[in-house]
RNA sequence: GCGCCUGUAGCUCAGUCGGUUAGAGCGCCACGCUUACACCGUGGAUGUCGGGGGUUCGAGUCCCUCCGGGCGCACCA
């Protein structure tokens, strides 16, 4: 135990106590002798390393830590693991504007090399600005730039006061986190449940990669309805009688037009299927073709198919067998190259205008051509509509066929989906409603989960090719690596039965370059850190998680994609419980976000506040609500500091009363106290074991007030000047009730509550055990009246009113006071009068038995101040 | 289009199974240096529970409907 000292203060807990517990290893996962049923585990969210944190980070992890500390509490031996997301797309970004470089595969590895600058101004530096390194160099960079930005987020985790096992920490982009999704793709494949394919996909065309259904994001958009002259070949050509009006809001891609579509059921377009038309400008024949998706409402009901303009067009393509006829390259610009299909003279001069234009160029050029040629019917209308986009892009995504590597996710599987739906419903999902946004996800799949990226900083994708005798790849037949050679990088570790001169030789091999998705290895977070095919007990006692804690905006990626590659793997649900937190909303009810200037830096808010304060306020909203917070005025932060003092002082206060007798709760008042606080932890267990650390936050804390504001009041004379029994009655339920508090508050409040713990006991109340109601009914006798002190607390509201209404002091000396209460309560309150008077400075309390509602002060005489 | 959440005091939010006079904190007003706490304490005022209809002895709570706010999914010529 510790010394109290004069002035508690909250400055500095934040660092006495994080040396402590990491010294005494408070928080470390002790498996020595546990079992399954021992441990509570959680399947932590790996922050996105690179990214900077944000007020809704502190607002989730401290819902999360609530719970790890309730059920450490609780005897469970808690693993409570951190994981970095460092791999992936947001750390190449941050690394090419923090050094000034971008990754150029083809370049060679340089020695020794040294970054054009360091730190940058966060602002993005432009592509033509930065230096082209070699893809080696910048992993390189990233590896020394993760490492950087992970240390400041486990100190300011360990600020938070995260009662995270530090030493469970793990790296998405580490050796054990490589090995293990390799180990988990190679499986995937050899089950039949990973595969490749050359497909149209959604292409982002500035960071030129393909990107994910999960991963898209709908933005309205400025567009335009043109309507085009197609010409019937059976009329005469010329512009005029018989052409077939198409609305479409890309003209563009009118040079890989390869069908009009209109609906079966369509009337007007019924007698032109089967018939063709020739397109405007290059003049292409085009068949006219029938299928449900085309809209009659839509435009003029008529649509042209692309290859590709929109992923109806890939439906329409693959259903009706249509030709390919590309036109847009990988970097957003029409290929040099017109398809073959054009093969007039005009035609090809027509599409020579658009080669190497971007979209938005080649969208103005082909509107002045067909305006030119007279093929442009009426005006261009503009319009919004939604347009797909990768959530981290800035440009609309494009459409281009490619080979990529796909990861089953149902889409196409039925029995799968029934599998993955039913583990929803096994899922207790708090709160309950957040299951829906999956099943609207999983029921809403329209294709696999593409998992390849055509980027650098990820986990290579484990297979090589073989390369036939005229040094082509065979991709039907790739070489996976055996689980004993991973990780591997195929860009450098040679495929078993093959030498490194054999690669890119005719007869050799080529690695595979891409790598996975993000998601793909994060979907793997409880074999990553429950030590999956490395440390099996270690997995045996944590697997399946009792917790997922995470957002609501990834439940369809990682959420999702977690349970699916679980699924996979192990045919069950990776968790019991899925803890969904809310948004943190500016005071404009909008999300906050980085580019509205709005966010706070959690740093500062813990450094101005206390670790304490920032957490009651998060603590304070129930999972699955938004909070609104107001950087400018920190109501509920502020509310949470003056808790925290409040428990620092009353506690020493309490505490300095002199304990000699202590043993024995006598009196009434104290015994009702102790009955009250009983319920309180009855209540407050319950609400955590369903998952609502606020409401036992609430609990606690309006408990305490009443606690400090009226026990506390109604005893001090007692305990500090009292005598015998009685005063060692209230001394005793006095510390009782104190030791009870700063259990039931140590999850919100860590530090102070560990403070107030050192000074009355031995060891760390983070480890202490969950307070129980027998303790204090122990103490208090099972027949002690809960409701007494709310009686006397009615009355003593009487009594300081009646000051306060004088506008004298409360320590003013009553003459007489006279309380009435109804008749059952009158008795009561006899048992707590002298408490009353104490506190009051009454001389003469009468308790009446009155016909009246409810305890009142009928009359009271104040004596007279100095004349 | 399908669906979910939400609307309670000026603000942020509780309100359990339908049950007495709808609560808390902040803010506001007034008072008070009272054995810890001025980063404090005491007291007070404050409501069309979004609107309408229904069920019920009784509705903030259940049902229907309309309106507002937020979100998910789908659509994308």
């Amino acid at each position: 135990m510790s010394a109290i000292p004069d002035k508690p203060q909250l400055e500095g807990l934040e660092a006495k106590w994080g040396k402590v517990w990491e010294e005494q290893g408070t928080y470390r996962f002790d498996r020595e002798g546990a079992d399954r049923d021992g441990v509570y585990s959680i399947d932590t969210p790996p922050p996105t390393a690179s990214g900077s944190l944000h007020v809704g980070h502190v607002f989730s992890y401290t819902h999360t830590d609530t719970v790890a500390r309730y059920q450490r509490m609780r005897g469970k031996r808690v693993f409570y693991p951190m994981g970095w997301d460092d791999n992936g797309l947001p750390t190449e970004r941050r690394v090419q504007n923090y050094y000034g470089v971008r990754c150029d595969p083809s370049l060679p590895y340089v020695e020794g090399f040294v970054p054009p600058h360091e730190g940058g101004d966060g602002k993005s530096v432009k592509a033509a600005d930065q230096q082209p390194v070699s893809r080696r160099n910048f992993i390189e960079l990233c590896e020394r730039l993760t490492v950087e930005d992970e240390k400041q987020f486990e100190d300011l985790w360990r600020t938070l006061g995260l009662s995270v096992d530090w030493s469970q920490s793990y790296r998405t982009i580490g050796d054990e986190s490589l090995r293990a999704s390799q180990l988990a793709f190679v499986r995937n494949v050899q089950r039949g449940e990973a595969y490749q394919a050359q497909a149209p996909t959604l292409w982002d065309v500035t960071f030129r990669t393909a990107v994910a259904q999960a991963e898209l994001e709908d933005r309205d958009q400025p567009g335009a309805y043109h309507t085009l002259h197609f010409h019937r070949t059976d009329s005469s050509g010329a512009v005029g009688e018989g052409d077939l009006l198409i609305d479409t809001t890309r003209p563009e891609l009118l040079p890989a037009c390869v069908a009009l579509v209109a609906h079966p059921d369509d009337e007007r377009y019924q007698p032109l299927f089967g018939t063709t038309v020739r397109t405007p400008l290059f003049d292409v024949e085009v068949p006219v073709v029938a299928h449900h998706l085309a809209q009659p409402d839509k435009g003029t009901g008529i649509a042209m198919i692309c290859t590709f303009g929109d992923v109806t067009d890939v439906v329409w393509w693959r259903e009706l067998q249509l030709p390919s006829r590309s036109v847009l390259g990988f970097d957003g610009r029409l290929v040099s190259e017109a398809p073959e299909a054009i093969e007039s003279e005009a035609g090809r001069e027509a599409y020579a205008q658009l080669a190497g234009k971007t979209v938005f160029s080649a969208k103005q050029a082909v509107v002045e051509l067909l305006q030119a040629s007279g093929e442009l019917s009426g005006e261009i209308r503009t319009i919004t509509h939604p347009v797909k986009f990768f959530e981290k892009g800035d440009r609309p995504l494009e459409i281009v066929s490619t080979r990529q590597w796909y990861i089953t996710n149902s889409a196409h599987d039925e029995a799968l989906r029934e599998r993955l739906l039913a583990h929803g419903r096994e899922l207790d999902w708090h709160p309950e409603f957040m299951r829906v946004r999956y099943e609207n996800w999983v029921e809403g799949l329209s294709g696999d989960w593409l998992i390849s990226r055509q980027r650098f900083f990820g986990v290579p994708i484990p297979v090589w090719y073989p390369l036939d005798a005229d040094g082509n790849p065979v991709y039907d037949e790739p070489i996976l690596p055996a689980e004993s050679q991973l990780p591997v990088d195929p860009s450098s570790d040679v495929p078993a039965g093959y030498t490194e001169a054999q690669r890119g030789v005719a007869g050799g091999f080529q690695g595979e370059v891409d790598v996975m998705d993000t998601w793909a290895t994060s979907s793997l977070t409880p074999q990553l850190a429950g030590g999956w095919e490395r440390d099996p007990e270690l997995f045996g006692l944590v697997y399946p998680y009792d917790l997922r804690p995470q957002g609501q905006d990834i439940i369809r990626t990682w959420l999702f994609s977690t349970l699916l590659r679980s699924e996979l793997e192990e045919g069950r649900l990776p968790w019991r419980h899925a803890g969904i937190s809310g948004w943190i909303l500016d005071p404009d009810r909008k999300k906050m976000s980085k580019s509205k200037g709005n966010v706070v830096t959690p740093a500062g808010m813990l450094e101005q506040h206390g670790s304490d304060a920032v957490r009651y306020w998060a603590a304070s909203a129930k999972l699955g609500t938004d909070a609104a917070f107001d950087p400018q005025n920190p109501t509920q932060i502020k509310i949470g500091r003056r808790l925290a003092i409040k428990l620092l002082n009353a506690a020493k206060f309490a505490l300095g009363f002199d304990a000699a007798g202590a043993g024995l709760v006598t009196e009434p008042l104290d015994r009702s106290m102790l009955a009250g606080l009983a319920r309180v932890v009855e209540e407050a267990t319950r609400a955590f074991d369903a998952y609502d650390h606020a409401r036992a936050l609430e609990l606690a804390e309006s408990f305490f007030w009443t606690f400090c504001d009226d026990y506390l009041e109604l005893v001090k004379e007692r305990a500090h000047g009292g005598e015998g029994q009685s005063q060692a009655s209230a001394v005793t339920a006095l510390r009782a009730a104190l030791s009870i508090f700063a259990r039931l508050l140590a999850p919100f409040l860590p530090y102070a509550s560990e403070e107030v713990w050192s000074w009355m006991a031995e060891g760390s109340v983070h480890t202490a055990d969950w307070p129980l109601a027998s303790e204090l009914t122990a103490l208090a006798g099972d027949d002690a009246d809960a409701e007494l002190l709310g009686l006397v607390g009615a009355a003593l509201v009487g009594v300081r009113g009646a000051k306060t209404a004088a506008k004298a002091s409360q320590k003013t000396p009553v003459e007489l006071a006279v309380v009435q209460a109804p008749e059952a309560s009158a008795e009561r309150l006899r048992l707590a009068a002298a408490d009353l008077a104490a506190v009051g400075r009454i001389a003469e309390l009468r308790i009446e038995a009155a016909p009246v509602d409810a305890v009142a002060v009928a009359e009271i005489r104040l004596e007279q101040a100095e004349a």
